[in-house]
DNA sequence: GTCTATAACGAGATAGAC
DNA sequence: GTCTATCTCGTTATAGAC
């Protein structure tokens, strides 16, 4: 079975990415962790950059599958944002940085590759939003005011924000209460926060 | 006069922290722009966390300083919030990050008293904003759900959330419809966004 | 207050053996 | 696929002359 070490270097660098960001850690950190030399990672990814890039296509992908699972459960618009949010706090749980929240922050060192990456995270994150958010005025669960579009931005900005600043406070319930209000403000139930 | 080399080693260094992160610039970096040598810098600045430490005070201070100024003009609360999200949008506007929502992404990397010196430039704009919603609510400008010092954490993280989405679109609207967005949650008018 | 020079270390990366 | 060895360069930092 191919592809197991690279996974390893993956799991430790996307870590390291997310706790550190992508300037703050080196082939040495992972190569430690996983009792390997710098050499052999360079086996498995070529450069940072490579890695970054793969790290970014792996955690796009997993994020998918995760709102693909969210659509496949079928609950109202609400419960469906209240389950893509719940992504999100799963992470910081962990203690980490959402990886392309961290990126963003990081942008203006990346090589174009990881650029384009970044950006196509947020773009796949905004337009399955905006489908739930039309679902939920279809339906009349939920009440936008203004284009769907402007709500997803400010529903990802949001979340991300809210992980940006909890993390130094180490407070999840900062979080949460951001989240909560968040989503509320969306909702055609005044929903009393 | 003192202090000059000094006020522009920090306004290099405040800079590039805002666009690169705490980790994605040098000591030369600011000696090549400011067209000295390395050795002058740590006459000025024993090392990188000291000037570090610097930085986020003279941020602070002045954030501190445009807020008293907004006190000062003396409007109501909506209005007053309004120039606190304009002054987000004029260091986004310079392409830059806020200095503390950067740093707040690298927080797992910064020694010890920067740490502290950002979480207590958040404590000092939620306070500032819970002292402004707080007006509104008894000025009938501001109808708050939950209370006032969830809505000012919900308030700063989703403008710091909106700048870190909107640098890698080099987008401003991104931004300023987001802001919007958070202003009008809390507008007793239900502004139309 | 700024310089030259250099130390001491860490970073990303490669060659080539096994 | 992993290793040892090495390279080159960047990074923070210091000593000491001017």
């Amino acid at each position: 079975m191919a592809g197991e070490t690279r996974t390893e270097i993956l799991d430790a660098a996307e870590r390291l990415v997310q706790v550190r960001g992508f300037n703050g850690f080196s082939y040495a950190d992972i190569a430690t962790e996983l009792d390997l030399t710098k050499a052999s990672l360079h086996y498995h990814f070529a450069g940072k950059a490579e890695l970054g890039r793969a790290l970014i296509e792996r955690y796009t992908d997993r994020f998918g599958r995760a709102l693909d699972e969210i659509e496949a459960a079928g609950g109202t618009a609400p419960a469906k944002l209240a389950a893509y949010a719940e992504i999100y706090a799963a992470v910081l749980r962990d203690r980490r940085m959402c990886l392309c929240g961290m990126l963003a922050a990081d942008y203006d060192t990346l090589a174009e590759p990881m650029r384009a990456a970044v950006v196509d995270f947020f773009d796949r994150n905004e337009a399955w939003l905006v489908r739930v958010l039309e679902q939920g005025e279809r339906e009349g669960t939920l009440r936008l005011s203004g284009s769907a579009s402007e709500a997803a931005l400010t529903l990802v900005s949001g979340l991300e924000g809210a992980m940006l600043i909890a993390r130094p406070y180490g407070d999840m319930s900062r979080f949460e209460s951001a989240a909560r209000r968040l989503l509320a403000t969306l909702s055609a139930q005044s929903t009393p926060v």
